[in-house]
DNA sequence: CGCGGGTTTGATGATGCTCAAGCCCGGTGG
DNA sequence: CCACCGGGCTTGAGCATCATCAAACCCGCG
């Protein structure tokens, strides 16, 4: 469990030794069992979670009782409803572990510090969400060109491991359609 | 034309005077006329834009020749393709100014060296790709959730200065439906 | 063994697209 | 100043995609 994040910086900017270790006692550690919340409809958000071990999903429920999967983070990605989190208003989306989790998580108070005493950690987050933001450009695309059939050949081709571990239903409600519809879609795809 | 982008960047971070003045040096202005393009497809995407006055928008076409709008970029926004941007690789974006549209332009060792003299630029920048990528998590929410009508109906609400501003065409290719579905919409509307 | 969550199957129907035509209106050239 | 473009918006018929609902099935787990 240890070190991942520690690993995960180093990748983007470097901290003395020392440095290092006193930036993470900003965070806190926490585990969490499969199909635990750690954010509810209603609550504020009130940490930004990084996954060390397992898998995150963000997601809502809509007035007909449906949940719809905002996004995935698997090991290495952050999560968190920055609505709710930068704002500090309560939040439309629960945060649910697929898997059992290992995590690592800061609040904003804390965060505030430590982009204060790190300056550095700015350029980190920076990148952080230039990526995430870079992904979700692509993402839009994706959705505005292609069909459901479309959509799922290609998450299936480019993410097999991914397929494999999480349920149909899951993954019909991330890319957007009903468990029945993906459902038919693998049966034609065998033919 | 004066002093825009200095106000913005006030907004979140602090910078004495002559900084102030120093860091814009880094910035390049650029008028565009309206339809003119200032990315297409194939290219590098070179720079990253601040809207000063005008519009943006980011589309791109499918292989059946339709326009798809990614985003649009109002005063005060910032635009680019990242993906493009952050690893020089080719586009598969236009960037066209809707009307004739004022810019400040960086483009990618501008800003490094930028970031480097002055670090607390990456706070701006942080601050900038966080809420980019706040408002995405709910554009994504409303795609998944929202019928065309709704959608519709959400944005109209939400913009109506936005949509008196631009044709309907470019409407519906940003909402994610044809300008023939967008016509039968406003009729009902009026019922 | 039986229960229950997840997946499959099929019938029906709504949503939104395609294609083709007509219309409205502002701009341009004669 | 008028005539005629032509781009954008509208209208409508027919059709594809995908949702809904209900039932059966499969299989791992208590």
């Amino acid at each position: 469990m240890p070190e991942i994040l520690k690993t995960h910086i180093a990748r983007f900017i470097s901290l003395k030794g020392e440095d290092s270790s006193q930036v993470l006692s900003f965070f806190q550690s926490i585990h969490l069992k499969k199909k635990q919340n750690i954010l509810s409809e209603g609550q504020v958000c009130k940490q930004h979670y990084f996954v060390e071990k397992g898998l995150l999903r963000m997601f809502y429920i809509n007035d007909k009782g449906v949940e719809h999967t905002i996004q995935f983070a698997l090991e290495n990605w952050w999560l968190t409803d920055l609505m709710s989190y930068q704002d500090r208003r309560p939040s439309g989306f629960y945060i649910q572990a697929v898997e059992a989790t290992e995590l690592m998580a800061i609040n904003l108070e804390d965060q505030e510090k430590l982009l204060e005493q790190y300056p550095v950690m700015e350029k980190y987050f920076r990148i952080i969400f230039q990526k995430a933001y870079a992904a979700n450009q692509l993402r839009i695309k994706y959705i505005h060109d292609l069909s459901s059939a479309e959509m799922y050949d290609r998450f299936a081709g480019q993410n097999p491991a991914f397929v494999q571990r999480v349920p149909q239903y899951l993954l019909a409600s991330f890319l957007g359609f009903t468990p029945e519809y993906l459902s038919e879609l693998r049966r034609k795809k065998l033919s």
